[in-house]
DNA sequence: CGTCCACGTCTAC
DNA sequence: TAGACCTGGACGG
């Protein structure tokens, strides 16, 4: 499941199971995949990972040998080499024993051991990719985790550039300026300010100020909250939650990213929206799912009508989305978890025990309503089929056929 | 069995 | 803005 959390708790994986251990010999590729060769080749190198945003980055360090003779052999590595790694939809790291390695292990780094073990990249789709010899990709924006400021400041002065023309829910998978974003948290951020997906991204972000009055805060308990934050209403805005939603899924730990135990339940009880029973879900322009409460918004896709209006429980606020500073300050976060639990139908097993590599959110007929047409197209959209009307006409209390795995907000 | 769907980029009409 | 790139799990018949 690799957005920025999920990359960023791969590099903490490779640090953890990598340190102290020695590698040796060359770098190897699995016969079936189309990345390049990584040329390095070494008697003793330790490996060491980073991440960016939605990449991660391995640093290959050879082991400078105490003997006065530094005596490179020909074809042996003397200096690091960093391999930068896409992930695609699917991929991660392993590191196990030589003879356990997994069916779409796709490169390779052994283990000087006598038991030899392997670090490996493994990445069943093969959308994922490395680069050897370069660093982090120049046209891609700050890491909305840990570089918090440059992020901020990256979005707020390019706001006339026509990236921001499109619905929030879409910039937000632009990775120039929200570079760690992806599918789940853009639902999941979203839905935390109850913004409706198809608003105009420039008109929500406009109004933000530079300076996050938030900054030092203690975001996770923040029990204080700084005289400036409480002005503005003690509410973080929606690029403060681009920065701390993601964080809360990187302080999950091994219940997200943990190929060993393959046990995601504790991620699927953490989702509030994306792919969680109850909720809305369309196609946006480009065909991805965006899952949603409430108003899609006014620059929802044609074709897909608008959701019926939902029998919006008492206090749903008609916002009117044109209006930057109302939309800033929409309903808070307990509100809504409140009234989420209320509209919740259906319970999740507590003992479901999520057989995970699955993919998340892979469920079925959540949203479709029943013998609607919903327009299929998987990534790629079916040549003529198009979503006609239909993909949003999201729930209604009657379909969400309340099948077995289908993910809720339980508890 | 067949269809639908998936946490993401890329490039080419 | 369509496809293309892939594999495989969940469902439906």
């Amino acid at each position: 499941m690799p957005e920025g959390p999920e990359l960023h708790l791969a590099s903490l994986y490779v640090n953890r199971m990598c340190d102290g251990v020695v590698f040796a010999g060359p770098v190897r590729k699995s016969e079936v995949s189309k990345n390049p060769d990584v040329p390095f080749t070494c008697e003793a190198y330790r490996i060491t990972a980073t991440s960016r945003g939605k990449e991660v980055k391995l640093t290959l360090t050879p082991i400078k040998s105490d003997d006065s003779k530094q005596t490179v052999k020909a074809g042996q590595a003397d200096q690091p080499v960093d391999i930068v790694f896409h992930f695609g939809m699917s991929g991660y790291f392993r590191f196990t024993p030589e003879d356990e390695l997994h069916k779409h292990a796709h490169l390779l780094f052994y283990s000087k051991e006598k038991p030899c073990r392997v670090l490996s990249f493994v990445d069943t789709r093969r959308f994922g990719s490395w680069h050897p010899n370069v660093s982090w990709q120049p046209n891609r924006g700050p890491c909305i985790m840990f570089e918090y400021k440059s992020f901020r400041e990256n979005v707020l002065s390019h706001l006339s550039d026509r990236a921001f023309d499109g619905p929030i829910c879409e910039v937000l998978l632009n990775q120039k300026y929200f570079n760690g974003i992806g599918n789940y948290l853009r639902a999941e951020i979203l839905f935390r300010l109850n913004i409706p997906p198809f608003v105009q991204a420039r008109t929500l972000l406009e109004g933000l100020e530079s300076e996050d009055v938030f900054e030092n805060e203690r975001s996770t308990t923040g029990m204080k909250t700084s005289d400036k934050a409480k002005k503005k209403g003690g509410k973080p805005d929606l690029l403060r939650l681009c920065h701390t939603v993601p964080l809360e899924v990187v302080n999950l730990g091994g219940k997200v990213y943990d190929p060993e135990t393959a046990d995601y339940s504790g991620f699927e009880t953490w989702l509030q929206c994306y792919s969680v029973d109850g909720m809305k879900s369309i196609q946006d322009h480009k065909g991805r799912t965006i899952w949603f409460k409430g108003h899609p918004g006014p620059m929802v896709p044609k074709g897909s009508r608008s959701p019926k209006a939902k029998k919006r429980s008492k206090k749903e606020e008609d916002n009117d989305y044109t209006d930057k500073k109302k939309v800033a300050q929409s309903c808070s976060e307990t509100t809504i978890k409140k009234r989420i639990k209320q509209e919740t139908v259906t319970k999740t097993p507590k003992n479901y025990k999520d057989p995970r590599p699955k993919e998340i959110g892979s469920k079925r007929g959540k949203t479709e309503k029943a013998g609607e047409v919903s327009t299929p197209q998987k990534e790629k959209k079916s040549t003529a089929r198009r979503r006609k009307s239909s993909s949003a006409e999201p729930l209604e209390g009657s379909q969400r056929k309340s099948g077995r795995v289908t993910r809720q907000n339980s508890k």
